[in-house]
DNA sequence: AGCACGCCGACT
DNA sequence: GTCGGCGTGCTC
């Protein structure tokens, strides 16, 4: 009986974002399953792309045109098994982007396949093949000129060439050799006896093996040539007499290979309000209550180790659990916990780890061989079967949201699956998104407030300093003399310290002190920043890179000079005030490449500095015993900024950073400094009143009509006319409106704040709403009218984490 | 995305 | 007269 598949194929477009009709020829009807990546030609010439295998069915589909066949199988097991194919079919209509990306994103990335288009040489060499092809027979299309792909589309005519189009699937599994002896013991003497005494080697591996002809497990190659002089040619040799069976045994590249070894904690005893958190967790994980705890708990209230307790409970009832970190949490320290309490049953995902690493991490958790799974954003999709806990640590970090299709927020991604495996999620945090828990307020979530640090520590004091007046009394830009004195006190005591510098709206930029000119981005209208690293002016949205001028270019003068304040600024500064200290940077520039992240807060953990200067990212997760005061060089950066979050940021990131003081027996100490000593978020932070801070700025939430009152979506056209990008918004805008009830708002449409990015501009407008019912549908509809066509974009966003 | 089909300007 | 420009529409 013939069988058909229904296949989603690698084309993202609209046009294309639906299964597609296929005949699996015989030799596959066995094997394939839904959920399985195929390979199956596509369009009219002899293109050949990946897909997903989506449905199979029996009966012949009502598709009047001719079905073609699939050309190929790639896997023997599905990689998306049903519960991931739902998913991806649900997430691809709520962020309004399409299933084959979505499902793309659920994966490995070498699990997309690459693509090459090439040419061959039909039959023997022409004079008009030769001078293309000199002497080789296959060329590459991305290597050629469009002058040379012209004349060979001739020859192609003339049946001189042909094109192919190849597949290939990036997904290796890495192996390594091993050997296993084939013969007895005295039968490999006998055999010594016949070889002569000149061959060394070959004596020497008989040896070997009648050494270890009673070992069950392969040996590794490896073991064999650091045990013997023996090389793989030696053992080549073995093979082809037949005296030894020469294997590929799949291994994983494993990247906490040091880890795995780490001591074994055991359960921490818990606070009365930790047993507490525990207990209600996991009795919903025992009902199969596919509930949602909101657990609020200061810093240094112990949320990790009731975290860890939870996720005992679910593998002690034979289910896994799924821990979700933000990316900057996600520290060595933080992997070392968990490892220390599971051990080799957890799988590790985030963006350190190289794709093949990724992959087989991957692997092991759709094996079976991981039940706990950590990870960032992504890992909400791992392969896990019989969730019975998903834990989201820092909710309401912004990085769970994606923010490029799909864009996903990670917390919704978590709600569904945890309905699917009737499982709890446990959202924790010192400061949850207004979003969370103004759910829990309505009895949505299930609110668990944890008010004591579980080692009893007072929270840190913190002494807000009015940079307004500062400025009067000295000359520094950055530094206040309290601040000044308490650092100069740490660095004389041997403690630590650790400044942040709050870069959110700022930048440093070339500006021209004679005309006022500023240096913007030929392709953005963006200011380029500066960076010293590189010496070179970058555009943070394309990457445009250019040289710092010495002149300015509008009026040629030579007092061209850089503004902002930069960590790097700040850090020269710095040492010029305390020449003795030892101050240790971490920003984008010093992080960028794979592993500095963890190699600097190494450096600092083994006291190698007194001072850590950094960015945001510093505020999070760290846990230094000997830090003893905590400086915030800028608090109020962000309040200026148009964005309704600005305030709720603001918090988060003073009250974070706070944490970082005084964490072991040590009473820390935490200096604010700001232009707006009286503003509610920096003196609820202060006070470290989250409570009061929820309930302000929802007040103002309220008045403003923003979330978590409404719901928002943001939906932006974009073009490389300034005029198509308007037009289509304000016709947009029109067809939405008559459809919305009288309870929602659209705001704008307004050209974006940056309005012009990568040669295009951006017009936007965001629905604000509480109940349409028909919103979705319109905007699906949307979506497929507006095809990528006469060079208009659209892009819907749900629950924008910036209108900005 | 790619590719073919299809209808208007400057060339062998 | 033809080659080729890129607008439009389809891909099981």
């Amino acid at each position: 009986m013939v069988q058909f598949a229904q296949v989603i194929v690698d084309v993202p477009t609209l046009q294309t974002n639906r299964p597609y009709d296929y005949v699996i020829p015989a030799i596959w009807q066995a094997q394939l399953r839904a959920g399985m990546r195929v390979v199956v030609p596509f369009g009219k010439g002899q293109r050949q792309i990946q897909g997903f295998v989506v449905g199979i069915t029996d009966t012949a589909p009502d598709y009047t045109g001719e079905l073609k066949a699939i050309t190929q199988v790639l896997d023997l097991q599905p990689v998306l098994n049903p519960e991931l194919l739902a998913l991806a079919k649900w997430l691809a209509q709520w962020t309004f982007a399409f299933q084959i990306s979505c499902m793309q994103t659920m994966l490995p990335s070498v699990m997309k396949a690459s693509y090459s288009k090439k040419v061959r040489l039909l039959g023997a060499p022409t004079p008009a093949t030769t001078t293309i092809f000199h002497d080789q027979t296959e060329l590459d299309f991305a290597d050629l000129a469009p002058e040379t792909i012209k004349q060979l589309l001739k020859l192609q005519q003339e049946q001189l060439v042909e094109v192919v189009y190849q597949v290939h699937d990036r997904a290796k599994v890495k192996t390594i050799k091993a050997i296993k002896p084939l013969l007895a013991a005295a039968d490999y003497t006998a055999i010594a006896g016949q070889v002569p005494a000149n061959a060394k080697r070959q004596h020497e591996l008989l040896t070997y093996l009648a050494a270890h002809t009673t070992v069950q497990e392969p040996i590794t190659l490896q073991q064999v040539t650091t045990e013997t002089q023996l090389t793989l040619t030696h053992v080549q040799t073995g093979a082809a007499k037949g005296w030894l069976r020469l294997i590929e045994l799949e291994t994983y590249r494993d990247p906490y290979a040091e880890l795995a070894s780490a001591p074994r904690t055991q359960p921490l005893t818990l606070t009365k309000e930790q047993a507490n958190a525990v207990h209600q967790i996991t009795t919903a994980g025992q009902q199969q209550h596919d509930q949602v705890f909101l657990v609020e708990g200061v810093t240094g209230s112990g949320k990790t180790e009731i975290y860890l307790q939870s996720i005992q409970a679910a593998l002690n009832s034979g289910r896994t659990a799924l821990m979700l970190v933000p990316e900057i949490g996600l520290t060595p320290q933080m992997v070392a916990r968990v490892r220390g309490r599971f051990g080799a049953h957890v799988a590790v995902l985030h963006s350190g780890l190289s794709n093949g690493e990724r992959y087989d991490e991957w692997r092991r958790i759709e094996r079976g061989e991981a039940q706990v799974v950590v990870g960032a954003r992504s890992a909400i999709f791992a392969p896990l079967t019989n969730i019975g806990l998903i834990i989201m640590d820092e909710e309401h970090e912004g990085s769970y949201k994606q923010d490029e299709m799909p864009r996903y927020h990670a917390r919704d991604v978590a709600l569904w699956r945890a309905k699917y495996h009737h499982c709890p999620v446990v959202l924790g945090s010192a400061t949850p998104s207004l979003e969370s828990r103004a759910r829990a307020q309505k009895g949505v979530y299930q609110l668990i407030r944890l008010k004591e640090r579980a080692n009893h520590q007072p929270l840190p004091e913190v002494t807000v300093v009015d940079m307004k007046n500062e400025l009067k009394k000295t000359k520094e830009d950055n530094f206040s003399g309290l601040l000044m004195q308490e650092l100069r006190k740490r660095v004389l005591h041997k403690e630590q310290s650790v400044l942040m510098l709050n870069r959110r709206g700022f930048s440093s930029f070339v500006m021209c002190r004679d005309c006022g000119f500023v240096l913007k981005c030929p392709n953005c209208d963006i200011s380029l920043t500066l960076h010293m690293d590189t010496h070179s002016m970058k555009c943070h949205y394309c990457g445009h890179e250019e040289a710092i001028p010495q002149v300015c270019p509008n009026c040629q003068s030579r007092k061209i000079r850089y503004y902002g304040t930069g960590t790097q600024k700040v850090e020269s500064e710095l040492q010029g005030l305390l020449p003795e200290a030892r101050i240790l940077r971490m920003d984008v520039d010093t992080t960028r490449r794979k592993g500095a992240h963890a190699k600097i807060l190494r450096q600092f953990g083994r006291h190698e500095a007194d001072i850590l200067l950094g960015t945001q990212m510093i505020a999070k997760g760290l846990d230094f015993p000997d830090v003893t005061l905590v400086g915030v060089l800028n608090a109020d950066t962000a309040l200026g900024l148009p964005d309704f979050r600005a305030s709720e940021r603001t918090f988060q990131l003073l009250t974070q950073v706070s944490g970082r003081a005084g964490r072991a027996e040590k009473k820390g100490e935490v200096i604010v400094q700001t232009y707006n000593p009286e503003h509610y978020a920096i003196r609820l932070a202060r006070h470290h009143d989250y409570e009061g801070f929820y309930q302000r700025e929802m007040t103002l939430r309220h008045q403003g009509g923003y979330p978590p009152y409404y719901y928002t979506i943001l939906v932006t056209a974009s073009h490389e006319e300034e005029n198509e990008a308007a037009k289509k918004i304000f016709q947009l805008m029109n067809q939405v409106k008559p459809v919305l009830s009288p309870q929602a708002v659209l705001l704008g449409p307004t050209p974006r704040a940056i309005a012009r990015v990568n040669k295009r501009y951006y017009y936007q407008m965001v629905i604000k709403y509480k109940h349409e019912p028909q919103l979705q549908k319109l905007l699906t509809q949307i979506m497929q009218e507006n095809q990528a066509r006469n060079g208009i974009q659209i892009s819907i966003d749900r629950e924008p984490l910036s209108f900005i």
